[in-house]
DNA sequence: GATGAATGAGGGTTCATTCAT
DNA sequence: AATGAATGAACCCTCATTCAT
């Protein structure tokens, strides 16, 4: 049933899409629908808290750190980009977006599951690297911000915008190097 | 009439704006309203193509060129960062977002008249620095793009999700001065 | 309009009438509907304000003064049981009876319309008895009241409760020759 | 299940009131509901069945005989007012009222289980009066429904027109007594 | 015997759009 | 050129009812 509103959700948005499109979609009377959800709202709000982290968390999992720094900040750049890229990723960030100011607490909780989650993670791996001496970063939050801005060049801005379908690897690769090297000339030791 | 429609759709997004209400609050009758417009999606668009520019295009006004580079780079930044904060800015990112998929043309047109313009911008300072011998760039389009990205971080991330109202003079230096500092330590002589 | 819903109200109550049935019973579209009526209170409001006076005020029209006390009784007796009696008297009673803790105003509207105003109009009547010397009250509203009671047995009850369809002259006449009896026998100078 | 029933039922009328609240308020499922009764319209029947005798038979219970004609008078007068106006009492004569289209079987119960029996009360005790000497009557029935409704005089109309929510025992002694000195200068020896 | 998940028809309401005036 | 009355499809949601468990 999450299932089929994530599919009306993600293709319609959250004004076009219809209960009971969604219903026929799940497979499921508009009746049922009702039964388990309060309502558009209510259905909506489960669908993103369900899938905001599921989709977004795979973002940061098996990321592992024992490589060098411009390894690690590779990795964790091109799975930026990939989740913004993708259906998933788009959809989702293009409905909260739309809808931030009705849904305020979704907004947060995409907020939290997404960027926040991959700004906490680089900062805390920069806050490492520092340790180690291998980064001289003066705030490792901003900074970290400033690594996830670099990566939402390009390719994350027209693929919102629909210019563009996707990325091929070089592509992404090509943001994600110039991202890496401007960051490490500029924190680099 | 186009100021009424301008008002509804920022308040109240595409799908979410009645053609009665835009009629009303442009002080004209339902039926002048179709008589100028084919309909909902043709007034939509006449909206954004007007203000889409009109909004955007305080970006890059009195941009003097005779200054540092850090100068000239820090003033660009800020006015990138106060129209994205800005109402106006942000309504039409929002909407823009949302329907991209239903208006393709809508999205070029958002693309062209804000980013690419900046981007193109800076890529021909970047162009000039290079000439003066101030500035070490291989690719000035992408170095353009990663300083938009580079603006682009913190305050505009969250205020498109409804997490900040708004961000004081101080907090706005503090993302244009990061980004600046790294982008001359990447790029600079 | 007016007179859809009148006969849409009238036979299904306001609960159980449609705004389907009544556009459709009006012979116009739902959408004609609304735009009159902001909604079915409002429509239902709007046809009791127009029939409660309409279809009460027959009770008092025509009700000339110069005969003896039991003859004005007598037509003035007649006039509420026959209103009481007829299709419209009962379902306005009915509807206003059965709404009126959703429709507050409406209940006090046809009590002014109706009761109220054949209670006023007696109380005067008895006034001018009194001070010709024709009949001896002290509180002559209270009396007016009394009357007014004493015209809604038997008849008026059944008929409330479905329990008969209308009356015979000779059942009213029954009826309001024992009231005129009773109210002589004890305010009769 | 019928406690439910008389809560939801009582609150919402029977259009306004559902299954589920009714389930909900019983304590049960709605399955459970439909074993037991056939639908909403039978649960409706058997609540009224149920429920009207027993509400409306407070009227007359411990009505001694042994007193004046006057006192015992007052005391059923009484009787009858404060049913009319309890809640319980009040919510049940809109109801049946309202639907006695629908229902005309409850109509006939609730007249039977209360009007009807009233007045045969009254018609009997005057019967006894009658043959003691100390009343005058032709026709007891005529009589008995005379006294009723000089009962349901002011208080009563405005009570279930929601213009008042209840009445002191002043203002019910005043209707009592202004009946009973009616009655009696009528039809007293 | 009791449940509660499932249904689909219908509820009131909104809305983009048309067209005679 | 401007109007506003009229439409009917679609909206979200509620409900009486059924039936497998």
């Amino acid at each position: 049933m999450l299932d089929g509103a994530a599919a009306v959700f993600a293709r319609d948005g959250y004004e076009g899409a219809s209960m009971s499109r969604i219903a026929a979609e799940a497979g499921v009377s508009k009746g049922t629908l009702y039964n388990y959800f309060a309502g558009k709202a209510e259905l909506f709000s489960a669908y993103v808290h369900r899938d905001c982290s599921r989709t977004i968390s795979l973002m940061l999992d098996d990321l592992a750190r024992d490589e060098t720094p411009e390894c690690t900040l590779r990795r964790l750049g091109r799975r930026i980009i990939e989740v913004s890229l993708s259906a998933e990723g788009l959809a989702m960030y293009r409905m909260v977006i739309a809808e931030a100011e009705k849904f305020p607490e979704l907004a947060a909780t995409f907020y939290a599951a997404g960027p926040a989650r991959a700004i906490r993670h680089l900062s805390d791996w920069i806050g490492d690297m520092c340790a180690q001496g291998r980064l001289r970063v003066d705030d490792a939050d901003f900074a970290a911000e400033q690594i996830f801005g670099l990566m939402q060049t390009r390719l994350c801005i027209q693929r919102r915008l629909g210019l563009i379908d996707g990325a091929s690897e070089s592509e992404i690769d090509r943001v994600v190097d110039g991202a890496v090297t401007v960051f490490m000339r500029a924190y680099g030791v």
